[in-house]
DNA sequence: CGCCTTTGACCCGCGC
DNA sequence: GCGCGGGTCAAAGGCG
């Protein structure tokens, strides 16, 4: 009975080490044969059940001998806790790779469908089919643009929230306004400030829609449609869908649950977080797992920042941008837009990606979602990681010594994006075509793997990885993203 | 102790 | 008016 004991528990470590490659491991591994035929041989010496006629001197070298066993053991058990633990935080790290991505893909998404908005805005009636060939004048100012802009949409949402303030709302919009980089939202808010002031001067209420209540002075059909695209844009949601482990996508914000519900026809239960970056910001966000796919996070953004972001989340805070802008180009060129149709799709008009983003009209908002689980054959964006060594877009995640690499230059990292929609193929930083299209990815296990399979990925998650750990893995990245980790049980990946 | 999650209760809109 | 479902509140407890 007792070999048998011993011999199940050296098997069980072994069992649990397993794959994991070990020096020490493999130490142990060696070493079984003899350690099994010590015991065999002398396991009743050894653990005194039967006395043996045997010299003091033997005994006492096989108690010596057991000790060594025994400390191997101990040994080889804090190394595979080690280990464990290890592993553990390899997978958190994979995991919040993985959002980071994630969150790359929206920052995308924004940049793209911003980039078409605004060359239809300034050109109006110009070809728009051409300006993705020339994006890199706006691509150096990229992020600064999109800073703004969500800030843009945060004045909006104050505007919304706090119906008092309005008229300061609209004092920092026209501040805003004196920018070049002005979004279509800030120029609807503006053109919307300009012709929805009630008679009395009364800001309106929050659920106000134009289209309700005429305004007196709204003389023109283009102000109607701008009030009533901007009070869409206020209400409108941004549904994102994405494979992930986590609970949560990481965005960059802070969030706070403050409620969760099982909603009916889905048996996993939707959670409903806040923002708590800045007290009173009116950004909520609803966390559900697709019914269909478990595997499948549904995450909705309802309302705007009212506070600055960190980089980390400017990526959703543009994706919230686009989803506006999308929703303005949808409905702003005829009357019969996302406005009167129950459900209507909408391409993105994103060159290849045909069925990224969709309009939904339903009650109670429109709602865009951006599908992010599926990448068929059109140059999905998905493929986009393995052109890019520095992906991981959370910047707030990143290691202070990746941080301030070049090689996180974000308008360098947008160019290669760019690039890989086969545009802008002249770019700096992209790679090659075919080095691109040979990660065909649909799911979080392919793409896992494909951008593994990358070396310039590996080489920079290695030194992510490396500092994480160093930094004695700080929270999800630390920073002001992302807090909300530390106390989850590590599925929560703000 | 502060911040967070959990969870039941409550509120509100909507359809019948 | 009633029931249902979605969304929010707030007390209780956990965690670092």
């Amino acid at each position: 009975m007792e070999p048998v004991d011993h011999k199940r528990a050296v098997n069980e470590m072994d069992f649990f080490a397993g794959d994991r490659s070990s020096t020490r491991h493999v130490k142990i591994e060696t070493e079984h044969p003899r350690l099994l035929q010590e015991q065999a041989e002398d396991v009743n010496t050894g653990l005194n059940l039967l006395t043996t006629n045997g010299a003091a001197s033997e005994k006492s070298s096989q108690n010596l001998k057991e000790k060594q066993r025994v400390n191997q053991l101990a040994d080889a058990r804090s190394e595979l806790e080690r280990v464990n633990a290890e592993n553990q935080r390899l997978k958190l790290t994979l995991n919040q790779v993985n959002n980071n991505y994630f969150a790359l893909q929206m920052h995308l998404v924004s940049l793209m469908q911003r980039q078409r908005n605004r060359i239809a805005e300034n050109s109006g009636a110009n070809n728009t089919e051409t300006e993705i060939d020339r994006p890199m004048e706006d691509k150096t100012h990229g992020e600064s643009i999109v800073a703004r802009q969500f800030m843009d949409l945060g004045q909006a949402a104050k505007a919304e929230k706090d119906e008092i303030s309005e008229s300061s709302s609209r004092d920092r919009s026209a501040e805003l306004s004196g920018s070049p980089g002005n979004t279509i939202v800030e120029s609807m808010e503006r053109r919307e400030n300009n012709s929805t002031t009630t008679p009395e001067g009364l800001p309106q209420p929050p659920g106000w829609l134009p289209n309700k209540a005429p305004k007196l002075n709204s003389t023109s059909k283009d102000n109607e449609q701008a009030q009533q695209t901007m009070a869409m844009i206020r209400k409108a949601r941004v549904s994102v869908r994405a494979r992930s482990e986590a609970s949560m996508i990481s965005d960059g914000c802070q969030w706070r649950k403050y409620g969760q519900k099982m909603a009916k026809g889905n048996p996993c239960p939707r959670a409903y977080y806040r923002c708590t970056m800045a007290t009173g910001c009116p950004v909520r966000k609803q966390v559900q797992r697709c019914a269909e796919d478990t595997t499948i996070l549904v995450t909705t953004y309802e309302g705007n920042h009212n506070h600055p972001l960190p980089p980390a989340a400017m990526a959703m805070a543009s994706t919230t941008s686009a989803a506006a802008s999308t929703l303005l180009s949808g409905s702003m060129p005829s009357a019969d837009g996302i406005m009167n149709s129950n459900l209507v799709p909408k391409g993105m008009m994103l060159p290849g990606s045909p069925s990224l983003v969709t309009l939904s009209a339903s009650a109670p908002f429109p709602t865009v979602t951006l599908d992010l689980t599926h990448n068929p054959n059109h140059r999905p964006l998905n493929q986009l990681h393995p052109i890019s060594p520095h992906w991981p877009h959370n910047l707030s995640s990143l290691p202070p010594h990746l941080l301030g690499h070049p090689v996180y230059n974000q308008s360098k990292l947008v160019g290669t994006v760019l690039s890989s929609q086969g545009n802008i193929s002249e770019l700096p930083g992209h790679l090659p075509q075919n080095q691109m299209q040979g990660h065909p990815v649909s799911d979080t296990a392919a793409t896992v793997a494909a951008i593994t399979a990358d070396p310039n990925f590996t080489a920079a998650l290695v030194s992510a990885i490396t500092s994480i750990i160093g930094n004695s893995h700080r929270d999800n990245g630390g920073g002001n993203s992302n807090s909300t980790t530390s106390r989850n049980t590590g599925d929560n990946n703000t």
